[in-house]
DNA sequence: CGTATTATGTTATATCATAACACTGTGTTT
DNA sequence: AAACACAGTGTTATGATATAACATAATACG
């Protein structure tokens, strides 16, 4: 949240983006994955599968079994318009959905896609922050070729202090 | 195991480094702790608690149970002997444990001490290589304090496809 | 020796994730 | 409209990973 001053701003954006990018990839954007996409963005930061399940019942008063949240988090983790936190087992909102999609160019040789999953993680205030460094992937995809191995997705996961924090 | 020609020795470093760490930390590497850090460089690849529960039972006729490997691996990833791969709940022995060390200046305030974890992580093989690169732990390090974090643990992890298998 | 401390054992349980199969709704073909 | 295919969700059971809490054993140390 610390740098996000307009949080309901946030949210509609994270909304309307995956709305785009839904239409785009011909892709349903049904009520279920729309709640727990809205849940993910109010809450702001990283949140386990089962505290969605909660948080879903306790907005909704209907409470979906794990199988469905995984299922919808699959979705939205496909479409780049979530990350998962590895070392949280959680997941949380992507800020730029546009830079994570998987480029389909129509039977064109299935292109593997090198997604990047890079964040900051207050360990006090839990305030997880993604970052978008287009040197940093250099220097990553450099490191890589040095090594010759061909990356497809990347988790960078700083822990530490935030700047409020520390 | 691609870069590691002589893999007997491998170990042999390995256990080597890790006693002497231990000596000058003054923490005991016991049998159980020596057994298991064995177990990890002798697969030489991500291993999960429940997998090195099961070798050992093999190797050794006792079955441990999960607290006491957990507590095992703790106490290696704390002197840096090993580390874990997060998108695997795996665990893997590290090359140069001399650079993971927590430099416990006797009585000075307790330095956190920024822990590095890169990995490549090979989807078909699984062979995993350290990535030991200091422009790219400086390049973190200025990213991090662009978003003024301070760092206290990084993983970076890339899954792909290593020289062999791509 | 007795006591404190560290290491390991034991039991139970929490937490995270998926397999397998059933049902429902929507769009398409005929 | 009936028949069908398919995507999305529901349901039950279970697998996989990890930890809490307390008991016992081994070791260090005054």
């Amino acid at each position: 949240m610390s740098n996000c001053h307009n949080h309901q701003h946030c949210i509609d954006d994270a909304l309307a983006a995956a709305q785009l990018i839904c239409e785009q990839q011909n892709a349903k954007l049904t009520e279920l994955r729309q709640q727990i996409l809205l849940l993910i963005w109010e809450n702001h930061k990283p949140l386990g599968a089962y505290t969605l399940i909660d948080q879903l019942a306790e907005k909704t008063q209907r409470r979906i079994a794990p199988p469905t949240v995984y299922r919808t988090l699959e979705f939205l983790l496909d479409l780049g318009l979530i990350h998962r936190i590895n070392s949280l087992n959680a997941y949380i909102g992507c800020t730029q959905p546009q830079m994570h999609q998987t480029q389909s160019n129509e039977g064109a040789p299935q292109q593997v896609i090198d997604k990047h999953n890079y964040f900051l993680i207050c360990r006090k205030c839990h305030d997880t922050q993604e970052i978008l460094d287009t040197k940093l992937s250099k220097k990553i995809e450099q490191v890589s070729q040095v090594y010759k191995f061909l990356p497809q997705e990347q988790w960078l996961e700083i822990t530490g202090l935030c700047e409020g924090c520390s």
